[in-house]
RNA sequence: GGGUCGAUUGCAGAGCGGUCAAAUGCUCGAGACUGUAAAUCUCGCGGUUUUAUACCUUCGUAGGUUCGAAUCCUACUCGGCCCA
């Protein structure tokens, strides 16, 4: 499914290709988070300026609002937000365990299905593997996950191991419904959605790896890492991660769902992870927090593999907070070595005035630059070393 | 000129004898954010230190009553409104 056409001899870096329905794909890459299907505070036709390489929607979002009516009768969900490369869409697992996990007022789990609240305007609606596939299908995306059951990592070793027979079980249900919905719309090969499984079993090894086997039987084109990649105390699950991706296929695709920090993607590739999705530059951006990058990536980071995160980090970036006094008469441009004019023209001051008055411009701007650092980072880790 | 109401910590604005360094909101200062219930949330916001049911300074100014005053009384200063 993967074709690798370089790998690194240090590390278990992979670079490569993917093939979807709207185009080719350079491997790794970063996907950011366009949730409700756009890109919040910048809008979706940034791909030109931004060479974007795909994004991620979500179907829990989207089918609460606007309604899978809709998103039909507009073409699919890239023609609804006019974005024309490739979309991978979330099954909704994440958001609605996530929802029944923080109160259970929110839902409730079963064998079969899970129901639940939409913190909308409270009406309860119940989610299926078939159902949250079929609704995929009707976004009409390139690549698509099946549902699961996303535990929290503190989970007892019990509650994780259910979690990975739910996860399992629904699974195989999503792949059945998969080739249903192929044969049903006759899609030809090269026009279906790439499908993946998710990979659950909190921090155990042994229930990872028995997850892992199980859905590599299925036979799916990459398989995610579920649950999140951090635990309480926001340490990195290196361990977990490092695991997880062996026990992938090869020719596998690996996504590592909800990764990262620019720091735990770089060591996610080093794991051979390829594939990366998370709300930080843009949600950070919102909050006032721009990534800025070292020596403008004037160097292969990939070469940085058994340091540190902190280490990395420090090599690769610096984070500024906008909102802080100290750049109200900071006259210099947001970011000189920008490809987008408005980062080179802008000032840090003007920026942070922006904030002050709690101006859309703000976020627009500082998401802007944090997505086009997610962007180079990851054309640089594409390098190779 | 007469009457009347008011003056509170950056702003607005509670408090009307002790539990008040003084509610709340804003501003301000800082922090968090990892398959987005997040343009959100948390903390701080008179000063000092031994961080405490501590001390000092503060509720227009100056006095007074009281064991005790931002809160009551008197005068003054300034401001709003009403009457001349």
């Amino acid at each position: 499914m993967i074709k690798i056409k370089k790998k690194s001899d240090k590390t278990k870096l992979r670079i490569g290709e993917i093939k979807t329905k709207r185009g080719v794909i350079q491997t790794p890459f970063f996907m950011p988070d366009a949730t409700r299907a756009v890109l919040k505070g910048i809008g979706n036709n940034e791909s030109g300026k931004l060479n974007l390489s795909a994004m991620v929607v979500n179907t829990y979002h989207l089918y609460l609002q606007p309604g899978m009516d809709l998103i039909k009768k507009a073409g699919g969900v890239n023609k609804f937000m006019n974005f024309d490369k490739p979309l991978l869409s979330d099954s909704g697992g994440f958001q609605v365990f996530s929802l029944i996990h923080r109160s259970k007022k929110m839902g409730k789990i079963y064998d079969k299905h899970v129901e639940f609240k939409s913190p909308i305007d409270g009406s309860w609606h119940g989610l299926t593997p078939e159902k949250s596939i079929q609704i995929q299908f009707d976004l009409g995306v390139d690549m698509m996950v099946c549902l699961d059951d996303c535990p929290p990592n503190e989970f007892s070793r019990e509650n994780l191991e259910s979690s990975v027979n739910r996860t399992v079980q629904w699974a195989g249900r999503c792949k059945k419904e998969y080739l249903t919905q192929i044969k049903k719309r006759k899609i030809k090969e090269d026009e279906r959605p790439l499908l993946f499984g998710v990979i659950q079993g909190g921090v155990e090894l042994d229930l990872r790896e028995k997850c892992a086997k199980e859905l590599i039987k299925l036979d799916f084109d990459g398989y995610g890492f579920g649950a999140r990649p951090v635990d309480k105390e926001g340490n990195f699950l290196e361990e977990v991660l490092q695991f997880t991706a062996e026990l992938i296929p090869k020719d596998k695709l690996r996504f590592a769902l909800g990764v990262g920090t620019p720091e735990d993607i770089v060591r996610c590739a080093n794991m051979g992870w390829d594939m990366f999705d998370c709300v930080i530059p843009t949600r950070e951006g919102r909050h006032g927090r721009l990534f800025e990058a070292i020596s403008n990536f004037q160097f292969p980071i990939s070469k940085q593999t058994s340091i540190s995160n902190d280490q990395i980090s420090k090599s690769i970036y610096k984070t500024i907070n906008i909102n802080n006094a100290g750049f109200a008469m900071d006259f210099s441009a947001i970011n000189l070595n920008s490809e987008l004019v408005e980062l080179r023209d802008y000032s840090r001051a003007y920026l942070h005035h922006l904030f002050k008055i709690k101006d859309s411009l703000g976020a627009r701007l500082a998401s802007l630059n944090n997505l086009e650092f997610y962007i180079k980072l990851m054309e640089n880790i594409r390098l190779g070393d």
